[in-house]
RNA sequence: CGAGGUGUAGCGCAGUUGGUAGCGCGCUUGGUUUGGGACCAAGAUGCCGGGGGUUCGAGUCCUCUCACCUCGACCA
């Protein structure tokens, strides 16, 4: 499409000014506003529909695998938090305080969570006693706050939804299939629902969660080459159940510590959304999670039957698919720009022309295909297209990750990537926090994942040309 | 926390050497329209971010302050 018509002017094209283009969605598509808050969003009906359908489909694959969800505090005393050295640490420069109870001072500041696992280390201690008690499985939905300094409405803001499991098992092996399990459920959730293709793999020591053993995560690729972490799962070892005491007995009556997990994804799924799929003219949904998967728009609609007609197809849609109606008086054209934006997959068109010929227009969203299906075929044809949509746009991210995946055996040719194209960058590394830090410093990725899926594309570290241990996936992230 | 930018109607903006506020979109009403953001007519909407100053007079000048946005260092 060389010529391709500009049907929406509202909206920065992405190549000009990819941020702005971001921005720009997110008002547009009516996902979020901002709030008097700084660095808060007010996540408005249509991005909170999302949501739902991304926490409706992980509660039950949740469920699922066992796990039963729980309400925690939203705060945390001070010296509760202070019980895990490296965790205090990690989250402390971005803890919001309540010093106040109405206007008197409290005997101890309480910290409102930025992610609860004391909280949760704190209870499994007064509950774990046998090693009849475990597993336990558990899984809470709320909101955290950390006071960011450089907000983006989904991507990183002071507080914002999401979910933390926190699990507890007998032995270091149970937990480690746990923390595993669980990356696979945000793998095959992102890949499935969200048709966002991920790389798995495990993070670098500097990298890892504060206080965890290991830390596992899924990175995936946005459309202008930055990279953004999806979703982290953790093996915490026994690390917290030491600090918080958490043991039981076992079957021999002995006195062991518990291992602990944790894993979440929050509503930044939701700007790796808009990322990886959006385009010039908004937002453009995977069917699964698009609140409204099918719009149908009626074209001269004053005309005897068009209107009739549309309130009967909008009646038969909503038998299996999530349809909506717009008869309002607005122009065709208005309506077709209007849910582009709001990247509806699939609108109907349907006006005299087609009521003559017992037949709709379908147009899909991805690329303005044209489909046009007899009245009586919509049952079949509907499911059909919106699966079709959803393949294709997986098979877009896909190839879009691929082209922008790049191989690299010197820091120039690295550093030549990232300023030309930006991507993926695979590279060896010899397992030195020190070439890590280098990286990151002469040119501002890091190191993204070592990858479960290992290549060999040299036998030398990139940065300092000893024996490579690892092959890397490095970038520049959100 | 560093660097830049912006605050005037719901949104986007204009506002000259200082003279008491305007345009576009949207909104309301009526009519004509309807296969890619229609048109005509008539309306409604302002603590000019906030405080303090200069002045006969401040959206405009000075000063302090607050908020937000963008880009970097740290983080889901």
């Amino acid at each position: 499409m060389a010529q391709e018509k500009k049907f929406v002017e509202a909206i920065t094209p992405m190549n000009e000014d990819f941020a702005q283009w971001y921005t720009d969605i997110v008002k547009k598509a009516d996902l979020v506003e901002y709030s008097s808050v700084k660095g808060c969003m007010i996540v408005r009906p249509y991005g909170y529909a999302i949501w739902e359908l991304i926490q409706k489909e992980l509660d039950r694959r949740f469920k699922e695998t066992g796990h039963e969800n729980v309400y925690m505090p939203m705060f945390i005393p001070e010296s509760l938090l202070q019980k895990e050295k490296e965790h205090v640490e990690g989250f402390a420069p971005e803890v919001a305080w309540v010093t106040h109870g109405g206007s008197e001072r409290l005997a101890e500041r309480l910290c409102v969570r930025p992610t609860s696992e004391t909280l949760f280390c704190d209870h499994y201690a007064n509950i774990v006693q046998s090693y009849r008690d475990l597993p336990k499985l558990y899984n809470q939905w709320c909101s955290v706050v950390r006071w960011e300094k450089t907000t983006r409405p989904f991507l990183r803001s002071v507080e914002f939804l999401w979910q933390e499991g926190h699990t507890v098992h007998a032995t270091a092996e149970e937990a480690q299939e746990e923390t595993l399990r669980m990356l696979n459920t945000y793998a095959s959730f992102c890949e499935d629902y969200l048709a966002i293709p991920v790389i798995k793999g495990q993070k670098t020591e500097k990298e890892k969660f504060a206080g965890a053993k290991a830390t596992y995560t899924i990175e995936s690729l946005m459309h202008d080459g930055k990279a953004l972490q999806s979703g982290t799962s953790h093996n915490f070892g026994d690390g917290f159940a030491r600090a918080f005491g958490i043991q039981y007995l076992d079957k021999e009556n002995k006195l062991q510590y518990a291992h602990q997990t944790s894993w979440g994804v929050s509503t930044r799924l939701i700007g790796a959304i808009i990322m990886v799929h959006g385009d010039d003219s908004g937002l453009v949904l995977p069917p699964r999670v698009a609140p409204i998967q099918v719009v149908i728009v009626p074209v001269s609609q004053h005309v005897e039957g068009v209107l009739d007609k549309a309130y009967e197809l909008k009646e038969r849609l909503s038998r299996f698919c999530r349809v909506k109606l717009d008869d309002s008086d607005k122009m065709p054209g208005w309506k077709f720009s209007e849910y582009e934006m709001r990247g509806v997959p699939l609108r109907l068109e349907v006006g005299p022309k087609d009521i003559q010929k017992n037949q709709v227009v379908l147009v899909k969203r991805e690329n303005r295909e044209k489909i046009f299906v007899s009245m009586d075929e919509l049952e079949a044809r509907i499911p059909q297209v919106l699966d079709e949509i959803q393949a294709s746009l997986y098979n877009k991210a896909l190839a879009h990750r691929e082209s922008r995946t790049f191989k690299a055996t010197t820091l120039d040719e690295m550093e030549n990537i990232l300023n030309t194209t930006q991507g993926f960058i695979k590279a060896m590394w010899c397992g030195d926090e020190a070439c890590e830090k280098a990286v990151k410093e002469r040119m501002a990725a890091t190191a993204r994942c070592i990858p479960f899926e290992q290549e060999k594309i040299s036998d030398h570290c990139v940065c300092c040309g000893k024996e490579a241990k690892h092959m890397l996936y490095w970038g520049r992230a959100y």
